[in-house]
DNA sequence: GAGATCCTATGCGCGTCCTGATCGTTGAAG
DNA sequence: CTTCAACGATCAGGACGCGCATAGGATCTC
């Protein structure tokens, strides 16, 4: 998860990156206007902070983001401001911006509305996985996609691939993966797991799992 | 669509909840502020609707709002108090809160407010929400359209697709609707949710609701 | 009091889940 | 290299559970 503060106050600046870093974001740090319009048309940032008050002018923060939406950056943008009226809140909002947050703040309000806005945001986040050759688990929605692709797993078969692929590394047992999926009563054939192996597999015509002979199954690779 | 009124006037806290159930929320009532933080807690609402003056002080509603946020509640929050300076306002917002509306009110302009509000929540810049295959939503209106085709929607009907078309990529349970559009002292049996989807499927003839087999159910694609 | 709305209850039909059988694959011993 | 046994892959079929749709009563609205 990337994040782009625009802070020109080194103070502050630092306060931000210090803690978000911490909380495990990717902080990228610009000064100015001019050099966060840079930053943000290298690099694919999930979350844009910017200070409404910057070197370039009292509404450059403003302008900056309305700017990037308007060539096509679609990253979510929080305003940060010391000025909290009403007025100026609406003006933030109707420029791109998708939260605000007047200064001065508590970080634990800062923190709490990122998560909230990466949740809103959708498939995003912690809710999708990214698996071998281009696949794509979204958790929330529970569906699989590739490349525009949409594949409809049942129960049994996207709680197989969710629980190998939060554990890509790992192998698995027939009997581990049943003792995590199955309820404690249920009593199947650790035979059942190869059928769903099967079913994934013909399903997304692909071998994104792996089998380890004579022990289980893993996550591909690549 | 659910919100909870922090309002210790019984008279007023009456005109408010019927008005806004009329539009199609479900309101729970608290009539403290100790109330309201435990309603809050508990529940997911959408908007928090805050007397300022309560029975615990002159200004337990701001404390209230600044704590639920600093708690990492991101509900939207509305103060309601009968004074109106501008310092007044000024803490209002930098207690976390969203809007301002200063007594006496006009209920038009309260609902217009609530509107904008959850409007701007949920990333969509209009008063409709567009849906697949061509239907449009027409928020204030609680109908639905396609090419000049009207469909009548009840309060649940219409709070049930709402939800789904407000997180298009999301697929809910049907405990997870319930505690989203059902107020608090409701107790309703999940299946409640099967007849919705059933007779919006019969009204607009179309399945713009999609059933996850063994989960719940998601907005449609395409 | 009439009509709409909301919720519960009840069969019916179909998808999902699991089993067992058959066929294919792998790897090691002879 | 050949053979053979163990393991894995796949398929078909039956049981079950889940979702669908309707009817009907309770509740609310006007």
């Amino acid at each position: 998860m990337r994040v782009l503060i625009v802070e020109d106050d080194p103070h502050i600046a630092e306060l931000l990156r210090d803690g978000l870093t911490e909380d495990g974001y990717d902080c990228d740090l610009a000064r100015s206007a001019a050099e966060g319009a840079e930053l943000a048309r290298l690099f694919p940032y999930s979350l844009l902070l910017l200070d409404v008050m910057l070197p370039e002018g009292i509404d450059a923060g403003y302008h900056l983001g309305q700017q990037l939406r308007e060539e096509g950056i679609t990253a979510l943008m929080m305003y940060l401001t010391a000025r909290g009226t009403v007025e100026d809140r609406v003006e933030g909002l109707e420029a791109g911006g998708d939260d605000y947050l007047v200064k001065p703040f508590a970080f634990r309000e800062l923190r709490a509305r990122i998560r909230a806005l990466l949740r809103r945001a959708g498939g995003s986040a912690q809710n999708a996985l990214t698996l071998p050759n281009g696949w794509v688990m979204d958790l929330g929605g529970r569906e699989l996609h590739r490349a525009g692709v949409r594949v409809d797993l049942t129960r049994r078969e996207f709680a197989l691939l969710e629980l190998l692929a939060l554990h890509p590394e790992r192998a698995f047992t027939r009997d581990e993966i049943i003792g995590r999926l199955w309820s404690g009563d249920a009593c199947v054939e650790p035979k059942v797991i190869d059928v769903y192996v099967s079913t994934v597999r013909r399903k997304t015509e692909d071998r994104l799992i792996e089998t380890l002979r004579g022990t289980g199954y893993r996550l591909g690779r690549a």
